[in-house]
This record gives C-alpha cells, structure tokens and sequence, in this order.
DNA sequence: GACTCTAGAGAACGCTCGTTCTCCTGGGTA
DNA sequence: TACCCAGGAGAACGAGCGTTCTCTAGAGTC
C-alpha cells in the first residue's frame, strides 16, 4: 500500500477515535484495528503516538478552518449589497450546522487542551495557535466588513462559549443565542 | 486521626493535584504522596479513584459558586441605587480576579469533560449540573436587575467562552473583554 | 498482661498500553 | 532458482497504575 494512503488510513482512524473518545483512552492497538494498518507500519509512519497527536490535530485544524471559510463565503455575493456584518453571523450558522453532526462532541482543541494542556506542550502549543488562527479569521471578517475591530473578540468569545455549552448540553440552541448576542453588538458597534 | 480531617485532606490533595495536572495523569499514590494519607486509609473513605473525583467535583462546585455568590453580594449595596446589571457584571469582575490567581488553570468543569466527559457518565454528569448551576444563577441575577431573561444565555455563553480563553492564552483580557460586550447587551436590553 | 482492632508502610498483583521484537510470507531482482 | 527485504500478525517487554494484601506497631479494653 502506498505511503501516502497509509498515511491518510492512519489518520482518519486516529482522528474518528480521538475526537469521539479522547486521546488518552485511545490505544495504539485501537487505531491499529480502525485503520487495518500493522503496527509496524503505524510505527513507520509516526514514531510515537504523540506525533500521531500532532498530526491529527494539525490536519483537523486545515480542514476545520478551511470549511469554516467556504461556508462564510457564500455570503460573499455580489449580487446583493452584503449587510456589514453577515458574513460574521455566518459563522454562527456554520458552528450551529455543526453542533447539528451526529458525531459532534465539542471542539477538539478545547478537550485535548483539557485532557493533555498541562501535559504535553506540544498539545497545548497546537491549542494555541489553533484558537489565534480562528480568533484572526473572525478580527479580519469584522474588519471587512467595516465594523469596529474591537468586535473581533465578544464575537470570538460568544463563539467559544457557544462550543463549550454545545458539547456540554448537547444542544444546537448555543448557536442561534451566540448568533443573536452578535447581531446586537454588530448593530451598537455599527452605530458607536 | 479524625475521619472528617482524613477526608478534608485527601480532597485537598486531590483537588491541588487534579486541577493542575488533569485526572488521568493523576495516580493514587501522588495523592496519598501528597495527602500524606496511607494507601489504606484512602480506599476506606473512597472505595475507588472514580468516587475521589466525584468528591472533588462536588466539593469543588460548591465553593466556586459560593466564592462567585459572596463576591457578586457586595454589589447588592442598598444605600446606593444600584444600576440595573450592576451584580450581573460583577461575574465578570469575579471571573478576572479568578483568572489571576497563580494556579488559575482553566475551568475545573470544562477540563474534566474534555479529558473524560466521553468516558465517564458520572463525570459528565457533574459538569452538566455545574454548568446548569451556574447558568441558573446567571439568569437569576439577570431577573433580578429587572433585565429581560433572554440575557442570560449570552452573557453565560460569555462567561464560558471567557474561561476557556483565559484558560488556553493564559491571559486575564478575556474577563474584561466579555464584560464590556455584556455592558453593550444590557444597555441594549434595557431599551428593547 | 492478653486480646483485638485500626491504621501505617509498602510490597504485590493484575491489567493496560506504548513500544519493540520475532517469525513468516510473498514479491521483486540478479 | 537463490536471495533480499518490506511488510503483516501478533507475541513480548517494560512501565505505570488502580487496587489489594502482608506484616507490623500501637492504642484501647477487659
């Protein structure tokens, strides 16, 4: 089998396993049976679990950000004369679609920070530069649409606490009620 | 020695070495290290590691929402005309105060789900009733200031995402930024 | 003073799990 | 055909850890 598919095997069952169980509950020879890799092979392709860790994270995070971003540019239409404001409510919509996924338990970065933040630095560095990435995605959303900068971080917040309780309530309503909260700080930020 | 100091001590211990390293990486004998309990002794007051951290969670639940309740009180001055919103901001004094403390580490709640809300029922459980907890007190204050009660899910949605932000930058601004978005929901609250 | 019960110190047990090793098969190559 | 070697299956190793067991000391009681 090619390298590269085995790569990708390896990382789709570490990656379904990890974000639905945790990481530390989550054996070598469990992702081995997922992915019907040896584990030899799995030992090739990633000397230790922890840069197994790594690349799980690191690959949900291109993705993750990259779906993000295809959805808000649907609001991107320039037919229409966009309201400031909608593609960042848009995020709201596309974490509300989420939270909806069957599979959905919360936001990975936020349960391996809790699992291993204290732990392993390398965890806790990817948790970081994750949660910049997204909060410098919504700053530049806010500021294309011509809004008060300082709004980047409420929506950011909202956006976080509404993930949190998601997971934790296994509910979808986060969404709409971080939405709302947006809506209302947009419109005061659109008249401050 | 006392059963009762027994107990205090080994939650001291427990909660100190839980909330800072997580629960998993915690073992049995750093508690009885750290307790100076004896083995034996700590398995009579809690027959398996699982009841310990239900007891700390517990234990733990009740003073983080009396620590919040006492601190939020002193806002309730009635020589002075208290503004409506007055006590519900002052969660988020609280909440900045909380994050400057040097072992502040994330909300214990949010960490233990992410690390075993997948695994353990109890465990999950208890963060729900937390988090319950605290969001029913937040709409109480929310009430009580004569402010409509649909507040009371952005500004908790605030608070959470306030925790894990501190928690993963390990920063105070996050207290002060959800503070200021509550400010402009209140007012705006008060009008609608 | 003999007995009993509690508790301390820490060894021991059994299981899990990350990692490595052994043995074997099969395909490519001179 | 003889050789080589990548890879598969899974046993084996070693450490960590939850839990229990052993042995001992001492305090309370008749």
């Amino acid at each position: 089998m090619d390298s590269t598919v085995a790569t990708e095997r390896a990382l789709d069952a570490a990656e379904r396993l990890f974000y639905q169980r945790g990481i530390q509950t989550v054996g070598m020879d469990d992702i081995r049976t997922a992915s019907g890799l040896s584990l030899k092979r799995l030992y090739q392709l990633f000397p230790a679990k922890e840069r197994l860790v790594e690349a799980y994270l690191e690959r949900r995070d291109a993705r993750w950000r990259q779906r993000l971003a295809e959805y808000v540019e649907q609001y991107e239409n320039p037919e229409r004369p966009a309201e400031a404001g909608d593609r960042v409510l848009a995020v709201f919509d596309w974490l509300g679609e989420w939270f909806a996924e069957p599979d959905f338990n919360g936001c990975a970065w936020i349960n391996s920070y809790g699992e291993l933040g204290a732990t392993s630095e390398s965890v806790a560095r990817q948790v970081r530069l994750h949660k910049a990435a997204f909060k410098g995605y919504v700053v530049e959303l806010v500021e294309r649409a011509g809004l008060p900068s300082g709004l980047g971080d409420p929506v950011f917040l909202l956006a976080e606490g509404a993930m949190v309780t998601a997971a934790i309530t296994r509910s979808t309503e986060p969404a709409a009620q971080a939405a709302q909260a947006a809506r209302v700080l947009i419109a005061a930020g659109r008249q401050g």
